[in-house]
DNA sequence: CTGTGTTCCTGTTCGC
DNA sequence: TGCGAACAGGAACACA
């Protein structure tokens, strides 16, 4: 469930496995993923040390010293596994993992293996010099971190100036902000009581000023990840404990997949319905998001 | 430039 | 129970 709450899980996870730690062997069991494998993939970063593990919007980025810095996607179905070195886990969402579709291996100094299993294969992995990666075609566009401070009520407001799209689309819009996708894009709406149906351009007031729904808006963005995160977390330790699948998938949305079922938010009356909007789900209370 | 539709791939769920 | 259809978290790309 790959959007920027699950990155930053898998990120957290993967942190004890990757920091500081040196590459012994690197299985690339397939020419490619979405995009071909980097040339000479697994030679490059065979023999490096991990300085770096960081994520930006719902891109891991891996600096290997003196090789450059690993882009890895997770697309739709991708995720880790560790295995050795202390910590196991999975870092996904589901228990099962055929095995025909790990892709990856990391097999490091310490031990730790790290696999990187993707039935989809809608995910990828590039090897960019570090110098190069903020002018990359795939980060260079990339709108603010919406946990950063250049997220903010104006900003918002001004990209949605004129522009007729609907709320829903905007949002998951990475040059807008980098990092929701469908499912938290309809979490932040509701909590902001905002209807996905709403033209962007009402975030906006006439002389380009946010409205207040601009505020809620963002406030509820930041709110809704940021809870999503913190279980995230919990999963974590839940798994390393425990024999359960990631207490991440057990975290439950407010209205996402939860159509004909009552609008959670206390004294609405409401019924979530679901929507199609750009050939993507939505789902959202008429009644309180308007 | 803007908005919309298609496409990549496999696995799971749903309705008959 | 079986089976085809619909659907699934992303985002690059083509096109009107």
């Amino acid at each position: 469930m790959p959007e920027l709450p699950e990155v930053e899980t898998v990120r957290i996870g993967l942190t004890p496995a990757f920091l500081g730690a040196r590459v012994v062997r690197l299985e690339a069991r397939r020419p490619n993923l979405r995009f071909p494998m980097p040339e000479g993939f697994a030679e490059r970063i065979e023999g490096r040390r991990c300085r770096v593990l960081a994520r930006r919007a719902k891109y891991l980025l891996a600096d290997f010293e003196d090789a450059g810095t690993l882009i890895m996607h997770l697309g739709m179905s991708g995720r880790f596994t560790v295995a050795g070195g202390g910590k196991p886990g999975v870092f996904a969402h589901e228990t099962s993992l055929a095995p025909v579709h790990d892709h990856v291996v990391f097999h490091f100094e310490s031990g730790a293996c790290v696999t990187y299993n993707d039935p989809r294969r809608f995910g990828f992995m590039l090897l960019v010099p570090t110098d190069d990666l903020d002018s990359h075609p795939l980060l260079r566009e990339l709108g603010p971190e919406p946990l950063g401070n250049a997220f903010h009520a104006s900003g918002l407001a001004a990209r949605a100036t004129g522009r007729t799209t609907d709320l829903k689309a905007f949002l998951m819009d990475q040059r807008v902000v980098a990092g929701l996708g469908n499912i938290y894009v309809c979490e932040a709406l509701h909590r902001a009581g905002l209807s996905p149906r709403r033209a962007a351009s009402s975030l906006a007031r006439a002389d380009g000023t946010p409205s207040p729904r601009a505020e809620r808006l963002v406030g509820a963005v930041r709110d809704t990840l940021r809870d999503a995160i913190a279980a995230g977390g919990s999963s974590l330790r839940d798994y390393r404990q425990a024999d359960g699948a990631m207490g991440y998938f057990q975290h439950t949305f407010t209205v996402y997949g939860r159509a004909g079922g009552p609008c959670a938010r206390p004294a609405c009356s409401g019924t979530v319905q679901r929507i199609v909007q750009a050939g993507r789900s939505t789902f959202f209370c008429g009644r309180c998001q308007r």
